[in-house]
RNA sequence: GGGUCGCUAGCUCAGCGGUAGAGCACUCGGCUUUUAACCGAUUGGUCCUGAGUUCGAAUCUCAGGCGACCCA
């Protein structure tokens, strides 16, 4: 509306009949004549309210001005109706003959000026972030833009959207501990996904050879500024296709939706300009971290040897990390990750860290996986998926000792997917992107509870509790 | 899991050992061109919870809760 009559003069009326809605964001009431903002997800817009004209206008009720302004106070849901008139000042304002209230508002807004700023309340209280906040909406608006953007582009191109099982009884596809639950009727122990990829692979198997899922994955973990433990992500399969072909799919399809959600490719995050148009560096993990720390993981014959020589780099050493290329991957995490800014592929990982991916065609001990960094953050995996139901089987077991020996986020055996692996799967190209993470990426947030509407929060209790002596816990009130 | 910081009126904040405060919002009065309207008045409190120190605690100490950030 703002638009359509820009070309109204101040001080001037069009004869024109409108109605509005929406919520009274300020109120300015001075004796016999009142502006009022009124706002909907399209925009403020300022209501003049005359006391003579508005009774006037009003035969059933000639104290029309006197029941708006005493009944009507920030927050309200009111429709009114009347002309267009371009204020002295020259705001574009609707001359009220009519108003009705809508939805009483029992809350006070937040503060007008200063807005809601603990963000505390702004995660617990989220409908009033959105009503005072235009940048948080202006976030969600762009997650919906970017999640539209990602399935129209894999559509385009013949991807199709398969839903796969929330409620598993083996959870895989990921190093992650999972959601318990239960079915009641079943009477069956259950947890939550923490992948998509063991069924999108099961649809490759079936025979549909593009296939992705968008959707909510969840991980028993701890919450940070990049972690909540439900997030989305998007996995994306393509037979015949191998890492190389998805890391140009990831470039096309990562620049194609920045550009729709920012109108450009060239971004800032956090006062740092971040390139996204394609052409990003591809480097192998070997290179990086010999680039960082100097160490060149070839050349070591043993764990030993190269435990002595991060330690000698003043890099940590963790028990858990068994072999030369969890050590690797060490060195890469401690020295290589929080440097990489603009987007890069990282690409050829040690096999033990990867039990779902292909072995590399020419190099021993590595596969054919990609990781993309972005703002030193991990945005997306990939590989040529492994297929080989044998090689597959030893590679599960392998990490279901690990489970034994302790590591709680080592995978199972999932003898159902192994199952589908024996009838035959084609080679296939893998690709799984964060979606929370990229969205923080493309609106500048610096948490991930900014980009999540109702973010995981310990309840705010009321109760009051106490710990007695014999160590249990019992109401006191 | 460790460290640092925060929690006071509906909102934003001050007060840091001596009667609980301001602005906005709310309520009342005034005001026909405001847009953080303005002027005047009134109202509003589990100072996160509990224990301790003290003649006296929002303030100091300890324990707990919730949150933020950093580290692992």
């Amino acid at each position: 509306m703002q638009a359509d009559h820009a070309d109204l003069p101040n001080g001037e009326e069009r004869e024109l009949q409108v109605s509005v809605a929406g919520r009274v964001m300020t109120r300015r009431v001075m004796g016999k004549l009142a502006f009022f903002t009124l706002a909907d997800e399209t925009g403020p817009i300022q209501l003049f309210i005359e006391k003579a004209f508005l009774n006037g206008a009003n035969a059933e009720d000639p104290d029309a001005f006197a029941h708006i302004t005493a009944l009507v106070d920030a927050g309200d849901l009111i429709g009114v109706s009347g002309s267009l008139r371009r204020t002295d000042r020259g705001e574009l304002s609707v001359k009220v003959s009519a108003w009705t209230m809508l939805s009483k508002s029992l809350q006070p807004l937040p503060d007008k000026w200063h807005g809601l700023a603990d963000v505390e309340k702004r995660y617990r209280q989220r409908y009033l972030d959105l009503i005072v906040s235009p940048d948080t909406r202006e976030t969600f608006r762009r997650r919906a833009c970017l999640v539209s953007a990602i399935r129209r582009w894999l559509d385009e191109r013949d991807f199709l959207e398969i839903e796969t099982p929330v409620l598993q009884s083996e959870p895989g596809g990921a190093d992650a501990r999972p959601f318990e639950t239960h079915h009641n009727a079943l009477d069956l122990p259950l947890t939550l996904r923490i992948a998509t990829e063991l069924h999108l692979k099961r649809l490759v198997v079936g025979g549909f050879e593009r296939v992705y899922e968008l959707g909510r994955i969840f991980r028993n973990e701890g919450v940070s500024t990049r972690h909540n433990p439900e997030f989305t992500s998007v996995e994306i399969y393509q037979a015949y296709a191998d890492y190389n072909a998805m890391m140009d799919l990831t470039e096309q399809l990562i620049s194609s939706a920045c550009e729709q959600v920012c109108g450009s490719t060239e971004i800032s995050y956090q006062g740092t300009p971040i390139d996204l148009s394609p052409g990003w560096r591809r480097a192998t993990m070997h290179e990086l971290v010999q680039e960082a720390t100097g160490l060149d993981f070839h050349g070591f014959a043993n764990r030993d040897q190269a435990a002595a020589a991060m330690e000698a780099q003043g890099l940590q050493v963790p028990a858990l990390a068994d072999s030369v290329g969890r050590l690797l991957n060490e060195a890469f995490e401690q020295a290589v990750e929080s440097t990489l800014i603009q987007p890069t592929f990282v690409t050829d990982y040690p096999v033990e860290i990867s039990p779902l991916a292909r072995p590399h065609r020419s190099k021993a001990g590595l596969v054919e996986r990609f990781e993309l960094f972005i703002v030193g953050r991990e945005h997306g995996n990939a590989f040529s998926e492994l297929t080989d139901p044998v090689e597959q089987r030893q590679r599960l077991e392998a990490q279901q000792a690990r489970r034994a020996a302790g590591d709680l986020e080592a995978q199972r055996v999932d003898e159902d997917f192994l199952m589908a692996l024996e009838v035959g799967m084609p080679p296939t190209g893998g690709l799984g992107i964060g979606i929370d993470r990229l969205v923080m990426l493309l609106t500048d947030s610096p948490s991930i509870r900014d980009v999540i509407a109702f973010p995981l929060l310990k309840p705010e209790s009321r109760d009051r509790t106490a710990t007695v002596d014999n160590g249990s816990t019992e109401q006191i009130s």
